[in-house]
DNA sequence: GACAAAAACGAACGATCGTGCTATTTTTAA
DNA sequence: TTAAAAATAGCACGATCGTTCGTTTTTGTC
């Protein structure tokens, strides 16, 4: 036996896809329904409502993102190594889906509706961006970032950066995107790190 | 006589309104109609199309856009003045829709879906990265930044900030938005701008 | 005031939306 | 093997979607 997969989790997934190329709120039943080859009324069934539905693919989402980025990049070397993993895993992972990542078009669309999608989706952000700040903070402990550095400010500025990325990628198909993002990642990095690390002569110590 | 709106520049504004709290493609002919207290039809025949319709609200935001951001901004001393005024016009600019910076959310909304609509939007976008790209190399000539800068660089660094500007600032509601904001901005600038300023010993030039 | 042009309307179209209800089929447990 | 349970299908609902068409109202010009 090939060991179907839960019908649920199959249409979550198609969902999200759909979702992060049309937009969470425009991902219909009807469509789905259809992309999957089965009745509306039986694919309704699973949800009890659409609501509930986009909810459940946002859930996915983040347990997905968890999974493959947040949990891999926490397993990784503590400080400024860490970072870099997180940011790659970030990337690649918006890579996975055809519309990129799902958070950043999802946040962009419910900035301004409110309901029970949009409170999900504030919560999984607010809770994405303490993961920033926390991994900045363990920056501090590894040694890697200065100590009096504000992490808030350090998670702003890589979500800004991320934002840029994924706005620059996925709509002006700019081909120099990745290097773009890389030298200002390299930037954002010098602004916090602790230290001219190579010592290349010419020290010139002190402070 | 009141001089009477034109009727269908009216339209447009209350589709703009409405394009920036529920997206650009969530805006109905019906709704559109209801809040403009007229028919459907009526509504419907000054653009034959609902594709139309979006891109003329588009347009409009661009050619508002240009009015009271990009125009103004120019009239300033060219540098880093102008590049500030820009920028504090610029979230000024989005502060007067309910649902901000139309081209932020338009633009995220449309990055995975082809045709006209995204056409246009690109189009605008990339006019308008242009435009940045152009004003870091007015600082370069004013003196204010390096010489040996890369102006797609700073176009992409910038619209990047206000990408997070935007995304905390509407989706999080995160009261120090703009105070992060500012701090990430001085610090851009430093990477761009020609001389430490104060001269503070210990130049230790050279490099 | 007559008259052509432009603007707005009312009604209807086929399609699709989210959702509910009732069967029927499939899976599971005893 | 069979009864209970879970999954899926079929059908219909009211609403709304974008759009068309023919009619009425408004407007500007002579």
């Amino acid at each position: 036996m090939v060991k179907k997969r839960d019908t649920k989790t199959t249409i979550i997934e198609t969902g999200l896809e759909m979702a992060s190329q049309l937009g969470l709120e425009n991902v219909t039943i009807g469509n789905l329904a259809k992309e999957m080859q089965m009745s509306k009324s039986g694919l309704f069934a699973h949800f009890q409502s659409k609501e509930n539905l986009q909810i459940d693919i946002l859930q996915y989402a983040a347990e997905d993102f968890s999974h493959y980025v947040i949990i891999p990049a926490l397993k990784t070397e503590g400080g400024i190594p860490r970072i870099r993993n997180l940011v790659d895993r970030w990337i690649e992972w918006g890579d996975k889906l055809a519309g990129g990542c799902i958070f950043v078009s999802a946040g962009m669309e419910y900035s301004d509706r409110p309901g029970k999608v949009r409170e999900a989706l504030l919560q999984q952000q607010e809770e994405w961006i303490d993961c920033l700040r926390k991994i900045a903070q363990s920056a501090i402990k590894a040694g890697d970032f200065k100590k009096d550095i504000d992490c808030d400010q350090f998670a702003f500025d890589l979500y800004s950066l991320l934002l840029g990325f994924h706005y620059y990628y996925k709509l002006l198909n700019d081909k120099e995107t990745k290097q773009r993002q890389q030298e200002a990642f390299k930037r954002l990095l010098v602004n916090y790190r602790v230290a001219p690390k190579k010592r290349k002569r010419k020290a010139s110590s002190k402070t």
